[in-house]
DNA sequence: GGGGAGTGTGAGAGCGCTCTCTGGAAGAGT
DNA sequence: ACTCTTCCAGAGAGCGCTCTCACACTCCCC
């Protein structure tokens, strides 16, 4: 394999100086025509591409962001299609803005010194979290430190750190106002974890609405898979046999009660009307199909990108969520 | 933000020379302790980070690689946790390794020119492609280039190109054998999309074995998509409504089909036999759940990381698949 | 006790690029 | 015709690091 040719090389055969090239290059318009001409062929004819890591090393950019996916998310990561979205999302606005996408899951084992000394050492010229744990450390670490971070959902505690959420509590009071026009009495919920703050804002809204109407609150708590889901619901349906509508934190954990509800030999939606969150392709082909809460992870995706490589402000951005209604709530 | 620290403060402080510095850093033993000691308590104490745009110029390594999805892939990714599985040990090696892993979804304008551009230019240490098209002319250009690239999935057109597939005709025939062996008469395929080794091979090892037997083969084909699968089956019912076993070549696509059945009145497994292929966590918890041929994705994934390191020999590398039994094909 | 072998440290070049600064040519103004 | 401005190209420094080479020192053996 020959070695690459430099701007020195095609500076040499183009008949100019470095600078000129690297002005050409760069596309800068201060160049006269023709010398710009000759310089592209020889751009062409040398097959030339610029050295990254020496463009960086002068401009102190580094022209790619990390995302980064802490432990947690990485065991959801391949049922939950919530990621994928996130990282099309985030992966689109990168490619537009032709800069790099640098994944991160952070493994077990001392991933957090390794993402935090990759993220420091100016390899990167931003950091996107796509943490749901509220409690992780890592992006307050980072913003000290004078990385530019931007977090995919609200941190538990608050902070000034930017971020891009979706409405969980609307999403999920709308959803259980439906189930409460849909005439439901007993309307349980399947919470997700209560240290994300996806698990703790959907199960604020779901008791927002019955406090408002003073009903009380049934609930079980999962922590986002499908298994915990069955879980739950088989603990829920032992502790109120009369539940007759329930509200599940995602739609993983919907599926899977979905899966207890038929082995209780309760029908859906006829006995019990079911809700998700999320909006996965699967809850649509479910039998029956999922009402459940859009949310809108490409967006979101672009949204994050769009913070941390300073096409918008930097801010704290709720976007907003939307029930679709399917037969699970027909009723 | 201060300006970060560089090896050269670092000496300062430790009272040795950049190169001394530079030995410990970079973990030689040829120093003495207790200059090591120094050094060590100088990086400490500065927070010092290595450059590595610095260190890459000189090094001519980028300590990355990249993880490429063309087109086509990034449309079935949000639904498919096949890809979820790559990217895991992928990244689970590149961890190891520590090195960075650099994620490509390839979108529909200028991508490719994106990714040989980036690929070429010394960014990367080597390629993955996660292309299940074999008519992908990325990895050529690349190799051609003098990039390490290993590809996911065979070629379809002979090459001599390291990569990394499952045997898909193994499965595929294993899952109609096992057909037979229940008792199966009428055994229809659903392949996937014929430009894809995987369709192609599937498709392969269902005819091998109905060709032993002397029976027809009965094909529909499909893109691996939930709503094709669906589509297939009703195409494969009216086509002949002696159907009493189907063997779809992804799990989407039987997930699919499995509603079309459910539609038509048809009951899994008494009425007719249903085997899907990569045993995505979905199947498991379809009703009834799947029967269905099981791929190692982490494991490919991780194999494809190391031959791109050159941790292991590149070479072209088969997988074994094995078949899982579920209810839906209980005789 | 002198020459070699072995060991640890420093000096300095240079990776490929950007960018400031300077110089020269051309055009405009008096 | 001469100066002033404008514009564009080149020279050169230097980003932070690694690595070769040279050098100083200790140790050992004959």
């Amino acid at each position: 394999m020959r070695t690459r040719p430099t701007l020195e090389k095609v500076a040499a055969r183009a008949g100019v100086s470095r600078a000129t090239a690297s002005r050409v290059v760069n596309g800068s318009t201060r160049v006269a025509p023709q010398i710009r001409d000759a310089v592209n062929r020889a751009v062409e004819e040398l097959g030339y591409v610029p050295n990254q890591a020496a463009r960086s090393l002068v401009t102190q950019r580094a022209d790619s962001i990390a995302l980064v996916f802490p432990e947690p998310a990485t065991r959801v990561f391949s049922d939950d299609p919530t990621f994928a979205g996130i990282i099309r999302g985030v992966s689109l606005e990168i490619e537009e803005a032709d800069k790099q996408l640098v994944l991160m899951l952070i493994g077990a084992t001392g991933g957090y010194q390794r993402a935090e000394r990759y993220a420091t050492n100016g390899h990167v010229d931003g950091v996107v979290i796509a943490s749901m744990h509220g409690t992780d450390p890592l992006p307050a670490i980072l913003a000290r430190r004078g990385v530019p971070v931007v977090c995919s959902g609200r941190p538990t505690v608050p902070s000034s750190l930017p971020y891009v959420d979706v409405d969980n509590a609307g999403g999920a009071e709308r959803a259980v106002r439906h189930l409460m026009e849909r005439g439901r009495r007993r309307i349980a919920t399947i919470a997700g974890p209560q240290d994300m703050i996806a698990g703790i804002d959907r199960l604020d809204g779901y008791r927002a609405v019955l406090r408002d109407s003073d009903r009380r609150s049934i609930v079980a708590v999962g922590d986002f898979t499908r298994e915990s889901g069955t879980t739950a619901m088989r603990q829920l349906l032992a502790d109120d046999p009369e539940i007759d509508a329930v509200f599940v934190a995602n739609d993983l954990m919907a599926l899977g009660a979905l899966t207890a509800l038929r082995q209780a030999g309760r029908r859906v939606p006829d006995d019990v009307a079911l809700v998700g969150f999320d909006d996965i392709p699967a809850v649509s082909y479910a039998e029956p199909p999922l009402t459940t809460v859009r949310q809108p992870t490409v967006e979101m995706g672009r949204r994050l990108a769009r913070m941390v490589l300073d096409l918008e402000e930097k801010a704290q951005v709720t976007l907003p969520t939307e029930l679709v209604v399917r037969e699970s709530t027909a009723s």
